[in-house]
RNA sequence: CGGGCCGUGGCGCAGCCUGGCUAGCGCGCUUGCUUGGGGUGCAAGAGGUCGCGAGUUCAAAUCUCGCCGCCCCGACCA
């Protein structure tokens, strides 16, 4: 392609709302537009490296047996009624009606139609297993969009969807995805952790996320040597106290502590660690009021909490509430002497004695409480982990860090083959419900997440695989015919060489042209310059920005190997 | 949905507080010359309903009210 003629809108400034690094440079490299928020336009060389990794994942799938399909964006609301999701996905779904009244939405995942499309046609266990997938786009509602591409309203995904006989079978098609994912993850050069997540809306049983490691992140991962896990699902080790707890059978003993609310405030007021206080959450569990017991330092994971309940749907209380159950707002709450809800404490208070809590009285506290003893309660691990804790597994420290999710598997079980009446016939003449899956990967995050590994102060340093181009040939001087003439000639045995090339034909100066590719990150530039009268061009990895002279009839093939010795 | 910032040629910004004359600056864009190894230099140009709507005023980019949009923090998040 000849740069010329072609539509790459660079800025030379930085655009003013774009904060996070993938989202500046998408926009001043001219990949992508804003429309909307969370809608974006994605320009020439946008698409050229969405296509590249869409080729990636088309190959990865079809190895595993997927097969390509392509599905309707938008859907009736039958098929969301028929699995409950049409109320439990609220204002994240996109509505609307036709001319004549009916509901439908755009759809955010595709597990109603998939299962529509099985049900109608599945009939017998010898047409199981299946694989199938697309690629298309989704649309989901968010509240909040955010950081160019990571987060956004209107986005393209892979997902696929398997059917088995059995849970053995659903284990196989799992760990082929799981495989696959890598490979798809390896290929298009990132550097990514698969963690263990919880399934949330989708439902189902076992559920792994692959994330890449990255402050524009929103998702939390705690890792360790041999561990790796979703936030809100992570067991660990907490510290030790700080201090000793004090010995004895001791009495609780209410203490006047005037406007101490915080855990903070309390440390300060008792000169004791946040790790002897207790801290009190009143939860709102599927509508009953339920305690939670903590560590003054430790946070709830609702994800933990609402597991060890069993319930659907957990939120905080409001402070109405909370004054109706405990008769004290909070800040001065405590598990003593409650009768009226479920008393759930956290496995890092077992065993401790002796410690603070709030009174239940405004402005009042107790010291000397012993979980078990001055209160009663269910033992369960509610805790967040955090920063400093041990692993499980080794002993090791682990870390907590931000992440971006590209991929996401779940082993759905039979939530949505059971309610949508997807049946087929077995080996001996019985009904059956298949067991499904569900995987997915958004491709727009992968190239947003590579830009946020790889880039430097001058722009994007994409891995060959997903780069728009591999190679970029730019003549120094666009006046020198011998520099054109050769460039020509270079461009001409990339593209017969098969290489992804790039002519700079621009009439510019040659600090434009290097800046602009460094700045849309093409992993190869030939540079045709100075030394041409010698035979000898340049050719320039974006990466470390090796330099190194190779005569010119050698220029296309040096790159051709370069590229294919970086390629997996 | 709560809190905060912002909205002025394509991009980045100044002007607004303290109302006043042809609304500025840098980059980009067009034309000519020039230059040619890291965003050349000179010259001449084009391009703006100052987000939208009401109000105050002799007079509004500037003050007041309402609305819209966008970004950030939080809530939320397959």
């Amino acid at each position: 392609m000849y740069w010329s003629r072609l539509f790459i809108p660079t800025l030379r400034e930085d655009p003013a709302e774009a904060e996070v690094a993938s989202h500046r440079l998408l926009l001043r490299a001219g990949y992508i537009r804003q429309l909307a928020a969370g809608i974006y336009d994605y320009l020439y060389l946008a698409q050229r490296s969405m296509l590249k990794i869409t080729q990636i994942v088309r190959e990865e799938m079809d190895a595993i047996g997927g097969q390509e399909m392509y599905l309707p964006a938008l859907n009736p609301a039958e098929v969301w009624q028929e699995s409950g999701r049409w109320d439990v996905m609220g204002d994240n779904m996109f509505r609307l009606k036709d001319r004549f009244g009916r509901a439908l939405c755009l759809g955010m995942t595709h597990e109603e139609v998939m299962t529509s499309i099985a049900r109608g046609e599945l009939r017998s266990y010898k047409q199981l297993p299946q694989i199938w997938y697309q690629i298309q786009t989704k649309f989901r509602d968010e509240p909040r969009p955010k950081s160019g591409l990571l987060r956004v309203r209107q986005f393209i995904m892979k997902d696929s969807y398997t059917f088995d006989l059995t849970p053995a079978g659903l284990d196989a098609a799992y760990d082929k995805h799981h495989a696959a994912y890598c490979k798809i993850f390896d290929r298009c050069g990132l550097e990514y952790v698969v963690v263990e997540a919880h399934s949330g809306a989708m439902g189902g049983s076992q559920s792994h996320e692959f994330m890449v490691v990255s402050e524009a992140g929103e998702d939390f991962v705690v890792s360790g040597k041999n561990y790796a896990a979703n936030l809100e699902k992570a067991v660990s080790v907490a510290q030790p106290p700080k201090v000793a707890d004090p010995e004895g059978d001791l009495a609780p003993e209410e203490f006047h502590t005037p406007g101490q609310k915080t855990i903070a405030d309390l440390c300060a007021f008792t000169k004791l660690p946040e790790t002897s206080q207790m801290k009190s959450l009143v939860m709102m569990a599927d509508g009953k009021p339920v305690l939670a017991v903590l560590r003054g330092d430790h946070s709830l994971s609702e994800t933990k909490f609402s597991g060890a309940l069993g319930a659907t749907d957990v939120r905080p209380a409001h402070p109405e509430e909370i004054r109706e159950w405990m008769g004290a707002d909070a800040g001065s709450l405590g598990p003593v002497g409650v009768t009226k809800m479920r008393v759930l404490i956290d496995e890092a208070l077992r065993g401790r004695r002796n410690l603070i809590c709030g009174a239940n009285k405004t402005d009042y506290h107790l010291r000397h409480v012993t979980p078990g003893e001055d209160f009663k309660g269910e033992f369960f691990d509610l805790r967040q982990a955090v920063e400093g804790d041990t692993s499980v597994v080794d002993g090791g420290p682990l870390k907590v860090q931000k992440t971006v999710e590209i991929g996401h598997i779940f082993k759905l079980g039979y939530k949505y083959s059971e309610s949508m009446g997807l049946r087929v016939l077995n080996e001996t003449g019985e009904e059956i419900t298949p067991i499904m899956g569900s995987y997915g990967i958004g491709i727009e995050r992968i190239l947003a997440a590579a830009v946020e590994l790889y880039h430097d102060k001058d722009g994007m340093v994409l891995p060959g695989s997903i780069a728009p181009f591999a190679v970029v040939v730019t003549p120094v001087n666009s006046a020198d015919e011998g520099q054109r003439k050769a460039a020509q000639e270079i461009y001409d045995e990339c593209k017969a060489a098969g290489i992804d090339a790039l002519f700079d034909d621009r009439d510019e100066r040659p600090g434009v042209k290097f800046k602009d590719a460094d700045l849309i990150g093409i992993p190869y530039r030939i540079t045709i310059g100075k030394k041409l009268p010698q035979g000898v061009v340049e050719v320039v990895e974006r990466r470390g920005r090796v330099s190194t002279d190779v005569a010119v009839k050698d220029a296309a093939g040096f790159v051709r190997d370069r590229l294919a010795s970086s390629a997996r």
